[in-house]
DNA sequence: TTTT
DNA sequence: TTTT
């Protein structure tokens, strides 16, 4: 049992690349800001780096970017390697296996960015299948799954 | 082990009791997107009964709406009862124990609806405190917390 | 987002039944313990009625029965109808998409009940794939996947 | 919203240590099996480093152990820090605000370990209360709730 | 109707 | 290196 749900916004645009076997990839941060203000009265965020794998990869370099609200599932991933200083290092990241728009911040087929014409339509629009074949619900009719 | 995390609208404007021993309980329902469209590409929802309580529930009351839109995370709770027809029923709601404001749809004090002033002040916002003392992230001053 | 994470046990042997289509549905009901006793001292639990679909059924009815200690994720679903007596009704259930097991109680293939002979080999078995090729991670030999 | 839930056993005997302000801290790492095989059909897992505060962390300290299998839920926490070869390095754990037994492994006051005398006594026992006045549903009679 |  |  491995799960993990986060709310928050994109750091920067989504990195997409492609596996040697032509499966895609795409990374990005995720800020999610904390429940509570520290000490200071500061508010403070945990910077959560998200891996995503095949379709959904796409359709998030397609449909994400920098700011962009999502919620996301998946499980938590915690992988070691050996630094060349001879230290055990840790990457851990969240793999997501579903991803949930909750702003309307994202690009256009031109790579600019543009606010969706009719008043919330892209709300709780789900992005990513899971690799079966799906029927997205949002209305938009310039979003091509 | 008993963990629910929705992120949906409200239905309705919350409902605020008190308890003989002067307890708030907040009640709503939560419209629940569904990701995918059913056979005949209907969009769908879940519409699930949220449960607070306590000075969270004083909260809800105060900042939420029909419309909107939070993540809540709680437990699920079943309770049967014995209905005059003899037949033994159920009700399952979700105790929430965690909001949090995903949209700015909110109440005035004057209990109408204003946008706020301050760009997406209330976004995020942690509405329910554990019941021991803590500090909003937003920067609302209208808040009485 | 709809997200639900239960660990309990079930309270009788899982029902499999076959759709017209051939696909198979497993329905059971998870006992979930409460965290904290009632105001008598009285331990209590929510009776979660939880629905499988597909391969994963299949499975469920093969490995699962009464007593059976299980992780289960999946989201929550309300469906609603208008009963003989004009009322609206609603039914909410656990949908599955996830199962893994934490106890070992368990059918032998007779149909009675047999311990695992190689202690905790079956502990966080996960028994549901998502439709795709998987690999069980458990050792026991006696499991057909 | 930042939820993370975890099923597990403890890879060593939790360590409790003190705050300069007298609050208690737990560390310890869970194993969460994967749930599938890699490639090479090899079993994997994914070791989370855990952090638990307060009367939740003694509690942890006095009653879990190597090999206890637990179900935590909480939230994903990630720290950075500048490292003294001038690179940023990164801490990511998960702050537990609940924690429950699935498995009767666990010391006794002697130090040594001891499997429970009534059965499964302590099976899905909570140990983490939110720091409110709580009853356990345990029934043993030794834990000193 | 409920599990351990 | 961080989002709003």
């Amino acid at each position: 049992m491995n799960k993990v749900i986060l709310v928050g916004r994109l750091t920067r645009d989504p990195e997409v690349k492609n596996t040697t076997t032509g499966k895609a990839v795409a990374t990005f941060t995720l800020a999610v800001d904390r429940r509570f203000k520290n000490k200071d009265g500061q508010k403070e965020a945990d910077f959560v780096p998200i891996v995503v794998w095949g379709k959904q990869a796409e359709i998030a370099g397609q449909y994400l970017s920098k700011g962009s609200q999502i919620g996301v599932s998946g499980r938590l991933q915690v992988r070691s390697y050996d630094a060349q200083d001879g230290q055990r290092r840790y990457v851990t990241e969240v793999v997501a296996d579903e991803i949930n728009f909750l702003s309307s911040s994202r690009k256009d087929s031109t790579g600019g960015y543009q606010q969706p014409s009719a008043p919330r339509s892209d709300n709780n629009m789900s992005v990513m299948g899971l690799d079966e074949d799906f029927h997205l619900m949002a209305d938009d009719d310039d979003i091509p799954f």
